[in-house]
DNA sequence: TCAATCCGGGG
DNA sequence: GTGTACGGATTGA
């Protein structure tokens, strides 16, 4: 292991809002429980120790009218009593007592027993009553003691541990494991196989032997809380594998042991155990918004898949397994090496945050950073300080959003691309904009901190000692970005503030509407502004350096700490309507923005059709894209494409019974083309469909074959992807385009037909 | 137009 | 029960 070359500020000199108070070094894991145990694993080199802590449970109230009932056993400013209570500096109507017990459940019961009685019903649930502000035990562990994760500790310092499983199926009832690859980041890797069903009970044993020998302080995987756990715990469960009334145990020893579901309510589910981080670099992916999250696309995309990567589809494992094992282990074992290059990467920044948010690791990835990051340091900047957190917020107007104001449609040519950079940061750090209940002025301090304190990690990762200071810029820019968005959580947030958010969003509509002006004066012409940016087009002969200049100009012109800044250029931009445009780059590459040119389950024969029009449009060769439409529709009518080239794929989330009994009140389109075609489905089950002549949507048998509709592909080349191209011609011009016939003796000539744009009087929205 | 709901991705 | 609300696209009132 290579010693930490990361020059990280000396712990004396972290800022304790932004890091927490306690520098303490190493912490890799922390448990904590109702009673105010904790659990504290920390790593010192290879070594890692289990420290007990205690610590005593709060909760913020605004008042003691709950807990009246409590009478001589709540006392005042004692910290071994089993219930207590401290005063906070604050007025009325904030939330000014810290309850405190040495037992977290019996003082939520307590509350919630006064608080049923008050409401004359039953109330289960704090979130169901304003007046507290609670979280849960490690959560609270950590904003008391201002300890956090990782401090002085890198990625590569703690060991992390990836294991991936194969399977003959997606679904542990019907399915099982026939393969496990393991690897860590110290240079082990091993494959487990069960060849027979009768040894996948042992598999499962030899997993769970490997990862209490290997002891990580982080458990990776792609997708492990959707898929890999699910299914490893459905598997130990019916193979009866696992400790009586545990289960499958990840958790270290000393400390509760199991693995154990966070987070039911809706989203995903998410994991944890004691002493170990369970991570999911899906969500870190998710967070990136990629056209695909999938593992193989995105190590692709980041130029990390190995040399001679072996790829096989998910359904052909299986079988694969039974004639070539040997590609199959390849396989795994790759899976897991891509995991460890894409976790390296992809959690670097929720490693970072966790230096600084009071959180376990575990949940950044796929914490909200407005609740889940901005928040909680705000709370334990005000546990610390003795003060209350701030009561009901008064009324506020709605919330007002960022300007999009769509100036002109068509085809523009030499387009240009200016943003306001971090305009809403900018706003908030130079005009000082900022919760009013925020009494303490942290919301201010991280912002101003955050900011100072990525851009000396900015120039560090551009002095090229990367790694760490990527990470740790990035982590911070997500936090800097989500302050506005908490501001305007509204009632949700604690420190919400509707008005001050609608201050932001004002003087971001002013600056962006200067922004135009300015540029308006200067000869260009606009296109589109949406929130931060602008895109426009500029006169004939101007210069890369002229589109700058302009641009430089526009920015001399703004308050200080605001900044234009240049953003890109392309040859030629096609505007269809906000939010929903094509852009053709000088090197000829096409770039397509909105649901109108991106449609997600774009048939591949219109998809094609649809760039090779644009590129024509674009690139001034309207003159091609008559053919282009004929030779389409010549080539559907003549059966010239295949089923496959004009299906496209769905996915049924429905169980069959579940759509038979939905069915009645609303029939989906797909499941009705299941029926007809006399299929049966489970939840989660793939088809590609496709219309088919005379028997309406079905499902695709005959990829090769050319059955389809062909009238109903040539209405939905014209309606849905020739429409695209109307804003770019004349209504003359587009109806000789996109012409049924030959054009004849007396027509104009096609090379006389332009591109075209026009302005849009439109208010800003 | 806006808010509920769906969905990803895994073999 | 080791927090709450993941976020973007789509759909339907």
């Amino acid at each position: 292991m290579p010693a930490s070359t990361v020059p990280q500020p000396h712990s004396d000199h972290l800022d304790p809002l932004l890091f927490g108070h306690d520098p303490t070094p190493g912490i890799v894991s922390v448990h904590a429980d109702h009673l105010g145990q904790a659990w504290v694993w920390r790593r010192e080199g290879e070594r890692v120790t289990l420290e007990h802590d205690t610590f005593r449970p709060w909760l913020f109230a605004r008042d003691l009218r709950d807990v009246e009932h409590l009478g001589t056993r709540l006392v005042w400013n004692d910290d071994v009593a089993p219930f207590s209570v401290r005063s906070l500096r604050g007025e009325e109507g904030t939330l000014r007592y810290l309850l405190t017990a040495s037992d977290a459940q019996a003082l939520r019961r307590e509350v919630l027993r006064g608080a049923s009685k008050r409401k004359g019903q039953t109330i289960g649930s704090l979130r169901d009553i304003s007046g507290y502000y609670s979280v849960g035990p490690v959560e609270g562990y950590l904003m008391a003691t201002g300890r956090t994760y990782f401090k002085s500790l890198e990625m590569q310092d703690t060991v992390r541990l990836q294991f991936d499983l194969e399977t003959t199926g997606l679904n542990p009832e019907t399915s099982r494991m026939f393969m496990i690859a393991i690897k860590d980041n110290r240079g082990f890797e091993r494959i487990l196989e069960a060849r027979k069903a009768s040894q996948e009970g042992e598999m499962i044993e030899a997993l769970m032997q490997i990862i209490r020998e290997r002891d990580p302080d982080i458990v990776e995987n792609h997708n492990i809380s959707s898929f890999d756990l699910p299914f490893l715990i459905g598997r130990a469960e019916r193979l009866g594998v696992g400790q009586r009334g545990v289960g499958l145990n990840f958790s270290r020893p000393g400390a509760p042991a199991g693995l154990w579901r966070v987070q039911d309510g809706g989203s995903s589910p998410h994991w944890a155990c004691a002493g170990r981080e369970i991570v999911d670099t899906i969500d870190a992916v998710r967070r990136m918004n990629l056209p695909s999250a999938g593992l193989k696309a995105v190590s692709q995309l980041f130029g990390i898949a190995p040399e001679g990567r072996v790829y096989l589809e998910g359904v052909k494992i299986a079988e694969t397994y039974a004639s070539q094992p040997a590609l199959v282990r390849k396989y795994a074992l790759q899976d897991v090496e891509e995991v460890e290059a894409l976790a390296r990467r992809v959690l670097a920044p929720s490693f970072a945050l966790a230096r600084m948010a009071p959180r376990p690791y575990h949940r950044l990835p796929y914490a909200g950073t407005a609740m889940g990051m901005f928040e909680p340091m705000m709370v334990r900047a005000y546990l610390r300080a003795g003060m209350a957190l701030p009561g009901k917020q008064p009324p506020s107007e709605s919330q007002q959003g960022g300007s999009v104001t769509l100036f002109a449609e068509g085809v523009l040519e030499r387009v240009v691309k200016a943003d306001v950079a971090s305009m809403y940061p900018s706003l908030i750090r130079h005009e000082r904009l900022a919760p009013r209940s925020d009494a303490l002025g942290v919301f201010l301090h991280l912002m101003d901190h955050l900011t100072g304190l990525r851009l000396d990690h900015k120039a560090a990762a551009r002095r090229g000692d990367l790694g760490e200071h990527e990470a740790m810029q990035s982590a911070m820019k997500l936090v800097i970005n989500s302050a506005y968005g908490y501001m305007g959580a509204g009632r949700m947030s604690v420190f919400g503030d509707v008005d001050a958010a609608n201050t932001v969003t004002r003087r971001g509509r002013e600056t962006l509407n200067e922004v135009t002006g300015a540029l308006a004066l200067r000869g260009v012409t606009l296109i589109e502004a949406d929130t931060d940016g602008v895109y426009f087009s500029v006169p004939d002969g101007w210069t890369e350096a002229d589109e700058r200049r302009v641009i430089a100009e526009v920015d001399a012109l703004l308050p200080t700490g605001v900044t234009l800044e240049f953003d890109g250029r392309w040859r030629a931009m096609l505007s269809h309507e906000t939010k929903n445009y094509a852009l053709l780059g000088y090197g000829g590459e096409l770039n397509l923005k909105g649901a109108a040119f991106t449609s997600s389950r774009g048939e591949p024969y219109g998809r094609g059709f649809l760039e090779e029009a644009l590129k024509s449009l674009l690139g001034g060769e309207i003159a091609r894209i008559p053919e282009l439409y004929r030779a389409t529709v010549e080539r559907l009518q003549a059966g010239g494409y295949t089923n496959a080239e004009v299906a496209s794929r769905a996915k049924v989330n429905k169980a069959q019974d579940a759509y038979l009994q939905s069915r009645s009140t609303r029939q989906e389109a797909v499941y009705e083309a299941l029926i007809r075609s006399g299929r049966t489905w489970k939840s989660g089950d793939r088809f590609i469909l496709y219309q088919r002549s005379g028997a309406g949507l079905s499902v695709l048998d005959d990829p090769e074959g050319c059955d389809y509709d062909a009238p109903f592909y040539v209405q939905q080349l014209r309606n849905g992807y020739a429409s695209r191209l109307k804003k770019g011609l004349s209504a003359e011009g587009y109806a000789q385009v996109f012409a049924q016939r030959q054009p004849g003796l007396f027509d104009r000539p096609l090379s006389e037909v332009r591109a075209v744009w026009q302005s849009v009087s439109s208010e800003p929205r």
